[in-house]
Parts: structure tokens; sequence; C-alpha cells
DNA sequence: ATGTATGCAAATTGTTTGCATCGTC
DNA sequence: GACGATGCAAACAATTTGCATACAT
């Protein structure tokens, strides 16, 4: 139940908190924006500013319950973090993302930055693709 | 010589054009922002606005002069474009950033994108980490 | 009851655009 | 001389912040 990650997380259980945490979960495969989240909300004829749902998500974030990512094109996107690290395809044509996680590649970043003199942290990996799905709409793409 | 490449490109050889791809040359190993730019060429007393900074900055990116990156936090960054690909090595403490390339990287990614059913167009992989020239500040990092 | 969270509007930040003028070809 | 390029200021978009009020504990 999601009040009970927002107590343990330390944060107080406010109605918006709870709606957003619910809308991050309901669309767990999505990636949704700030305005995403806020439209959601909107719908939902909850009445929680835009302002808000920023801060809850920043807050979010900053207690490991979510994760930000920044892909190409101005807005962040949030998504539930669930302990489980992946990476990112994202379709070029329609926007679809899909998550994947490949050991060898993690091996090798890990291996990359030793040899570099880094310790690694973090790191962000996303493939810009086109899905077979897509109707190819201009032929061969870009 | 740099405004050779700029006709080549098939734009117009005009001082601000030249003037910041000469600064993109001089700090090749370097990751510039639109602002870093911007505050070199004012040191360097040439009247040049930042629109135009960012104007020739996208055309650059549009005729492959350039490479923009977005990496964590606000500001785009921009390098030249050598050609050969590589993907970074950010150090989360001194900002110092390492280019690099691996083969088997490159390979497992082109394998993930066809078994998802993608074709493959692009990827921006960038390794968060810690160089150990670092005064590691606070002990073990965030 | 207390102090934090929220809503709203205003402020910031990074980037883009309109328009009159300037410079390259 | 023509037409694209520039500078400046205003416009925008995404996100953040200040402040009075509302709410969880």
């Amino acid at each position: 139940m999601e009040s009970a990650d927002i107590k343990k997380a330390g944060l107080k259980v406010t109605l918006p908190r709870v709606k957003i945490l619910e809308i991050l979960e309901q669309n767990h495969e999505a990636h949704l924006t700030a305005e995403d989240i806020y439209r959601c909300l909107l719908e939902a004829r909850e009445d929680i500013g835009l302002a808000t749902v920023y801060r809850v998500l920043t807050q979010f974030e900053g207690v490991g319950l979510v994760r930000k990512h920044n892909f190409e094109g101005g807005q962040s996107v949030y998504e539930l973090d669930t302990g489980q690290h992946h990476d990112h395809i994202l379709c070029l044509d329609c926007g679809k993302i899909i998550e994947f996680v490949d050991e060898e590649i993690e091996r090798r970043q890990q291996a990359i930055a030793e040899q570099n003199g880094f310790e690694l942290e973090e790191h962000s990996l996303t493939l810009y693709a086109r899905c077979n799905r897509c109707p190819n709409r201009d032929g061969e793409g870009r």
C-alpha cells in the first residue's frame, strides 16, 4: 500500500502525495512528465497545483521513491523507483519506451570507469531507435 | 582552417560563426554551455549576443559541425563533432569530462535494439563517477 | 496546537523569436 | 544590391519560490 511507503520515507501522508504516487503506480510502464501527472489529477477532479506536483516529485526523488530522467527534449520524466536499475530504449517515432538491463554492458561500464581512474556512481544509457511497429513515417527516417 | 568548414557546410562565413567555432576548437576537450561560449566572447571583447550564440550552435548542430548533450542539470552543452562517436564519463565532484568508446558496449546496444524490434539510430551513455584526483570532499560522497 | 504542506501567483532560468539593421557574397 | 545574419528586447516554456492558508500528527 502506497501511503505506507510515504510514511516509511519520513514524509507526511498527504492527499497530493498519495494521489501522485497512485498515478505513478497505475502508469507503471509509462514515464510521465510533471504536466502529465498534473493533467491526470485534473481529470480525477483533484485540486492539486502544478507547483505541488513538482515539489512532491522532487521530494520523492530525494527519498528514493522516484527516478527522474532527462531524455532529449525539454521536459524531465519521472518513474517509480522499483529498486532494480534499468536503461531505456526510446522510439523516435512513437515515443514508446522500453526498459532493459544488460549485464555485459553493466560490467563494461564498471571496468571502463576503473580503467580511467573513476569510481562509478551512476550511469544513464538511452538508445534512441525506431520500433518496427511504427508506420515508419518518412521512409528511412531522419 | 575553420572558415572553410563553415562554407563547406553551406553557411555564410560571418564573424560570430568563425569566433564561436574557434572557441569550440580551443576548448576541444571541454564541453561548453551556450553561456560559457558567450562569456568567452565577452572576454574577447567580441560584441556578439547570446541569442546569436544559440542560433549559431543550433545551425552548427544541424549541419553536423557540433553535437549537443543534455547531461544532468539544466543547461545543454556543446562540443565539436569530430565525426568519431564517443560516450562520456563525468566527474560528480569536479565536473571533469572524459570521452571513451567501447566496442563491446556498442555491439551490445545494437544487439539489444534488434532483439527488442528496434532499429538503433543513436544512443547516449554517460557515466557519473568520482575521479580519484578529486579530494573526495565528503568522504564517501552522495 | 504546531509546524509542515499546499495553492496561487509571481519570480527564475534556459532558450527562442520578432524586427530593424548590418554584413557577406 | 540582395538576402541572410545579427543584436536587442520581448516572448516562451519548464521549473522554482514566497507567502498566507489548510491539514496531518
